[in-house]
DNA sequence: TAGATTGTTAATCGATTAACAATC
DNA sequence: TAGATTGTTAATCGATTAACAATC
C-alpha cells in the first residue's frame, strides 16, 4: 500500500493514522454515552486493541489533548476530535451502482451517526433507474456528471461491477470528485489529486482462507 | 496497524503481500480472458498501479516464476498463484447478520469466482429467520455454533450491528472459526490465533472526507 | 550479440515502539 | 509527596525502493 499523506498545517499525517482517529472518535462516543468522564490512552487503547502509545503518538500530531497522570476528559476530546475529522459538518457523498451492495449501502444507519450522508445514486440498469431506495431515487448514471457538478459533492462511492468502474472513476474525476471508495474488485487508474480507498471484499476473504490454509499444516 | 505474518516454509510473509497477490491473480485472470499469453512485471505493475519492483519481490516469496529477459507466462503464473493461494479449492464461510449489507454479502456473485462461498447464514431476528436469499435459508443465530462446527467452517464473517459484534465474534471463535472479516463499526478483542480484518465503511469514508476538507485549504 | 527483464541485495524510508522527562 | 499518566525523542522494526548482477 502506497501510504497517502495528509498536510496538516506543517505535518504531514497519513491516511492511516486519520483512520484511526476515527476509530477513537466512534469509540470515545460510546464512553460518553456510557457517561464515562475520564479516560486513559490505557484504557482506551485496551478497548480498541492497540496499543497506549500508538494512540498517544497519533494524538500527538494534533496537539497535546490530554493531562499528565490524569488522561482525558472524554467530552473534550469527543469534540477536539470530532472538529478535527471536520466530523461535525454533514459531508455528502454520490453512489455509483445500486445494486446489492449500492443498496446496502444506501440504507446503512450507521453513516448517518457520521455525519455521511448519501445525496445521490446512479445506475444505468433500466430496471434500477427510478426505484426508491430508503426515500432516494436512482437516477440515470448518463446524469451523473451534471448532478454531481451542480450538488459540488466531493466523494464518490463506487459499487458497480469491474468492468464499468475505470470509466464511472473517471466520470467522477471530471466531474469534480476527489475521494473514491472503490468496492468494484479491480484497480482505478486516475489523476494523482483523486484519493482512491480500495474495499475488495473477495481479496479480503481470499487473504484470510490462505491464513487457514496455512493454520492447518 | 499490527502486521500479521504467516508462515511459508521458512518464510513469514505478510498478509499485505498475500492481499496483493489475491490481486495479482485477480489481474492474471483477466488478462488470461482476454488471450495474453506473457506479461511483463513492468506492464502488470501498471495495469495494478504498484511499482513492478514491488510485484517482483511479493513473487519472491514463494519462488522464481518468471523468464529473464522475457517476462511471465500468464497461465503458468496463474496456476502457480492459485496454487499457491489455495485458491483453486473451494472455501467455505459463515455469516451473521443478514441485513442489507449481510444480504447483499450472500448474493455477491464476484465471490464465486474466487472459489469462496457461503455456506451458512445467521440471524437473531425472527423476521429474518428462515427467510430465503438466494437459495440460502437464514438459520437462526442460536444454533450457530452447531452448524459451524458440524461444517468444520473456518472463516467467519460479521455483518451485525456494533454491540453485537463481539459476542458473535467469541461464539464464532469457540465453535473453530479462526478467521473473521468483521464489518461492524467496532474493534472485536479475541483469541491471538483467531485473524481479524476489519472494514469499517464509516471509518472509511470519514477518513475520505478528511481528505477532501484538507484539500478545500 | 544487444536489449530486455528478472530476482535479489543493500539502502532508504516510514511507522511502531521503547524509554523517559515532564507534570498533574 | 508518591503514583500515575501524558507527550516526545530516540531506537527499532518492517516495508518499499534503488541498484544491479544474472540471464533469457
Amino acid at each position: 500500500m502506497t501510504s497517502r499523506r495528509v498536510l496538516t498545517g506543517s505535518k504531514q499525517v497519513s491516511l492511516e493514522v486519520i483512520k484511526r482517529l476515527s476509530s477513537y472518535l466512534r469509540d470515545l462516543k460510546t464512553l460518553e454515552n456510557n457517561g464515562v468522564t475520564v479516560v486513559s490512552s490505557g484504557s482506551l487503547a485496551e478497548l480498541l486493541g492497540i496499543s497506549s502509545v500508538q494512540f498517544r503518538k497519533d494524538l500527538s500530531y494534533f496537539g497535546p489533548f490530554g493531562k499528565k497522570g490524569v488522561g482525558y476528559n472524554v467530552c473534550t476530546l469527543t469534540a477536539k476530535l470530532t472538529e478535527l475529522l471536520g466530523a461535525g459538518d454533514c459531508m455528502g457523498f454520490a453512489l455509483a451502482g445500486a445494486g446489492k451492495l449500492g443498496s446496502a449501502i444506501i440504507q446503512y444507519s450507521s453513516l448517518q451517526r457520521f455525519n455521511i450522508k448519501i445525496m445521490a445514486a446512479f445506475d444505468s440498469d433500466r430496471r434500477k433507474i427510478g426505484k426508491k431506495i430508503d426515500g432516494l431515487v436512482v437516477a440515470d448514471a448518463k446524469d451523473m456528471e451534471t448532478t454531481v457538478r451542480t450538488m459540488g459533492l466531493k466523494i464518490g462511492v463506487i459499487c458497480v461491477p469491474a468492468k464499468a468502474a475505470q470509466q464511472v472513476a473517471e466520470r467522477m474525476a471530471s466531474a469534480g470528485i476527489i475521494a473514491v471508495l472503490n468496492f468494484a474488485p479491480t484497480e482505478i487508474k486516475i489523476l494523482k489529486k483523486v484519493h482512491v480507498s480500495n474495499v475488495d471484499i473477495c481479496v479480503e476473504i481470499e487473504a484470510l482462507s490462505y491464513f487457514v490454509r496455512q493454520s492447518a499444516t
